[in-house]
DNA sequence: CCTAGACATAGACGTTTGTCGATGTCCACT
DNA sequence: AGTGGACATCGACAAACGTCTATGTCTAGG
């Protein structure tokens, strides 16, 4: 059904769409499927507030055993949106010792609030 | 099992969490489900795909029946994905005789927008 | 080595989502 | 009145999603 099976390169899902703000010109299919598998990362408030904590984090990053007791959530869970978070490319992640601490790729972010923005007037 | 079964009104989705910048601080519950309604809205290829077309449409706003076939789905498809749009607050409804036109509503994506920028240095 | 702890993965299960065909509703025109 | 067209709603169904329990993997200490 899609064209690429294949997944993108973590903080690159934007580079088919990156420079078409949205309400400027009509998606392409496949920019449309690329802003959508970033949104879609995002649309979970678990998902939300994982990120939220991560980046109001002291020094910027978090481990799980940091985000899971305040969700309410088991410890699989927590997990399973995190690697999304990090395969969308909002997220990154860096294993040290026992622990894994994750952080935000602000660039991500920037860019889908870039595309999301009005269009310059473009003079 | 939610808490509010009834609607925000369209374009006041964010206003719980309108003002707290994704990473200055953790969002609360509240807030995070209401940034996660909107995007979820937002998180579909047909629906950004609208949303383009609409916004890039001759005077800003389309018709359902010029929307339908260049997605290639069927009409009640296309009605379903717009009442999800309208009902987020991304786009605006006006029934003019037999025709519905759909337009964007701007401040919603810029709310979003704004959401998911970088925070102010906050002086 | 062997145990304890932090995290990831796998499998299962109920819920939500996207799509369709069929049908309903409303307006305009004859 | 009655017909046709534009759009919305309904009901059904497969696919995707979020959560859990159980289990695996790896690291650090005794």
């Amino acid at each position: 059904m899609s064209t690429t099976a294949i997944q993108d390169p973590p903080g690159l899902s934007l580079a088919g769409a990156c420079c078409a703000p949205l309400r400027r010109e009509p998606l392409t299919a496949a920019q449309s499927a690329d802003l959508a598998r970033l949104l879609k990362a995002l649309a979970d408030p678990v998902r939300l507030r994982l990120v939220s904590m991560v980046a109001a984090h002291d020094g910027g990053e978090a481990c799980v055993c940091e985000l899971t007791e305040p969700l309410g959530l088991t410890q699989p869970t927590i997990s399973h949106h995190l690697k999304i978070l990090v395969e969308a490319g909002i997220l990154s992640r860096d294993k040290r010792g026992v622990w894994a601490y994750y952080a935000l790729v602000p660039a991500t972010l920037d860019a889908l609030s870039a595309v999301l923005s009005t269009p310059s007037p473009n003079p």
